[in-house]
This record gives C-alpha cells, sequence and structure tokens, in this order.
DNA sequence: GTATGTGCAAATGTTTTGCACGTAC
DNA sequence: GTACGTGCAAAACATTTGCACATAC
C-alpha cells in the first residue's frame, strides 16, 4: 500500500440517495422548492460522467426533458455546488465543468491532465495534502479548498495516434 | 534553511534587458516585427506588480500610449506567453492573469490565495514537486506544467476588517 | 513594396439576467 | 395566493477576429 492512488476520469459508484437527501435538506434549510427540473438535473448529473461541462449535461438532460433550458442547468448547478454536491472546475478550455464535490464522494483527489488528449486522471497524495496544509499554516491561511493540476503528455499508444483533438487550450 | 519559500506577490527584481533579448530573439526567428506598441507593453508588464489583468495593463499602458488598444494587449500578451516571458494565470474570477514566467524570473512557484481579500501569495516547497514527479511517473506522464493554488482565510487584521471586496468568484 | 501589426468595431463563446408565465408550497 | 422557478431572449462579460489603414523591414 502506498500513499498514492488514482483513478480514470469516471463514474465513481455513489450513493444517489444520500446526494438527494442532502439537496432536498439545503433547499428546505434555503426556503427553495423541488421542481421536476431540479431533480432530472440531479439524476443526470449523478449518471455523468466526471467533469462534464455544461453543454454535455444540458444535451443529456434534454434527453430526458427536451424542454430544459440552458439558463436553468447554469442555475442549478450553481446551486448543486452552494449545497455542496458538486464542485466546478476549470481546466483552461474555457467552459466551466462539474464533478462531484469531494465531501458527496468523501474522497478528495486532484488532476493530471493530458494535453494531447485531454484525458483527466485523478490522483491522491496523502504526503503532498499533509505538506500543503503545512505551508498553509506557516502562512497563517486556513485552507477552504485548493486545486493541483498536473498538465503534461500520457504517452499511451493511442493517445500518440490521436495527436492533438482534444487538447485544452494551453 | 527550510524546503519551503514564500513572497508576497509583488515584483522581484529582474533584468528586463535579458527579457528584452529574449521577445527580441523570439520575433526574429519567427519573422514578427519590432513596433513601438510592443515596446510600450513589454517595459509596462516588466514594471507591473505581479498577476496583472490585461485590463490593468491596458491602463498602465495607455498613460503612456493612449491610442494603444484592447486587441493589441491581448495580442501581445499572448506572444509574450508564446515566447516564454509570460505567464498566463486563472484564479477563478472570470480575467486572465499574466505574470513573468518561470523561466524568465528562474523561479518556479505556486500560490495561495486569500478568498476575503484576494491577496495573493507565492509560495514553493521542493517536497511537494518531487512528490508531484513521483505521482506523474508513476502514471507514465511526462510533466510540461503544473498549477496548484490553495484558497483559503489569510486571517491577516486588515483582510478580517476589509471584508470582501476584491474576493474571487469560487 | 510587401508582409506584418494596429485600432476599431463587430463577432464570438460562455455565463448571467430581466421578465412574463408557471408551479410548489 | 405568493414567493420562487423556468424558459426564452437579451444582456453582459472576457476574448477573438475581420478589415482598412499604418508601419517595419
Amino acid at each position: 500500500m502506498t500513499s498514492t492512488e488514482h483513478v480514470e476520469g469516471h463514474p465513481r459508484k455513489i450513493d444517489p440517495d444520500a446526494l438527494f437527501e442532502r439537496l432536498d435538506d439545503y433547499m428546505t434549510r434555503k426556503g427553495l422548492r423541488s421542481t421536476s427540473q431540479r431533480r432530472v438535473i440531479a439524476e443526470t448529473f449523478f449518471d455523468s460522467p466526471k467533469h462534464v461541462t455544461i453543454d454535455e449535461l444540458l444535451a443529456a438532460v434534454r434527453e430526458r426533458e427536451p424542454r430544459i433550458g440552458y439558463a436553468t442547468v447554469y442555475r442549478t448547478l450553481k446551486l448543486f455546488a452552494e449545497c455542496g454536491i458538486a464542485a466546478e472546475r476549470n481546466f483552461g478550455d474555457g467552459q466551466t465543468r462539474y464533478e462531484l464535490s469531494e465531501e458527496a464522494t468523501d474522497h478528495h483527489h486532484d488532476h493530471l491532465i493530458c494535453n494531447q488528449c485531454g484525458r483527466i486522471i485523478e490522483f491522491h497524495d496523502d504526503r503532498i495534502e499533509k505538506l500543503q496544509e503545512q505551508v498553509a499554516k506557516e502562512l497563517g491561511f486556513d485552507i477552504s479548498s485548493h486545486k493541483h493540476e498536473i498538465y503534461g503528455d500520457c504517452n499511451r499508444t493511442e493517445c500518440v495516434a490521436e495527436g492533438r483533438r482534444k487538447a485544452p487550450r494551453r
């Protein structure tokens, strides 16, 4: 067993019920309403591959409910982020992406992004986490979140073959 | 001596001549031209506090040359980034910021950003750098760059007093 | 002289907002 | 019934682009 773990960027087995509950609690607390749109968007989001863009999510949502609008998806994902079940990510390609938050998955991770094929791999290293806490402490900071992204070439044969198709803007 | 260092986000003593030379070399190599606008923008950028936005830079540039346009500053900073003297940064407030690149300053660093006052502190920790190389290596990645940003509250009395004025969107 | 650069305004792409209508509570 | 939510289109924002004119080489 090492202190580093990693995983490909795809949906992890989570318990949707717990997430719905968390969302409902938040909405009740804030006097917000449970609507069919919010339910559909939540279901779709929980089923989505990680790091979805609003466009991708909207397309998936519209397969179930074609009349749902752009703005609703934007607003709903902001809500999910506020309530703590979703996290906003920005990998420099100009589109905000969303994934389940670390509280929701009980699993903090950072990202390795391939410049060539755009593949996103998650990693987690306790030693790095500890050191970063130490750095912040020395400077008197209370950490609320962090972002650690490593960009590079993943060197898979498929990737080298594929070339630059999906590479994020760098 | 420890393996962590840090510094406030303000201009470090650099040698502008070396940077101009680097820029000139790049332009010559690429068949690009040395214009008065590019010179003024370069001078202003070298004198700027770190992490300037295009707006801030444009304002400073126009104090010297009021007729310089937005697009020119955008295009010129892209050029600086390509040539390796500037680095693009994005701290989640929707505006791209530029700072001298690590090659230009001979000093790689990462960032601690205060959620309350927006203050940006640079840090560098060799142990984290090493661990991150190790993680990438295990996954077969060749690192080209990385981004490590820690967000939190800096807890200075001034900051607590100032409140949320300049806080980046989070 | 010609290719490259500039300034302006218009276009682009993403995200946000105003508003009339709809709906949860 | 009322406050909140939705869909649409328009606005807002940062950034990029097209084009006529200017300028470095």
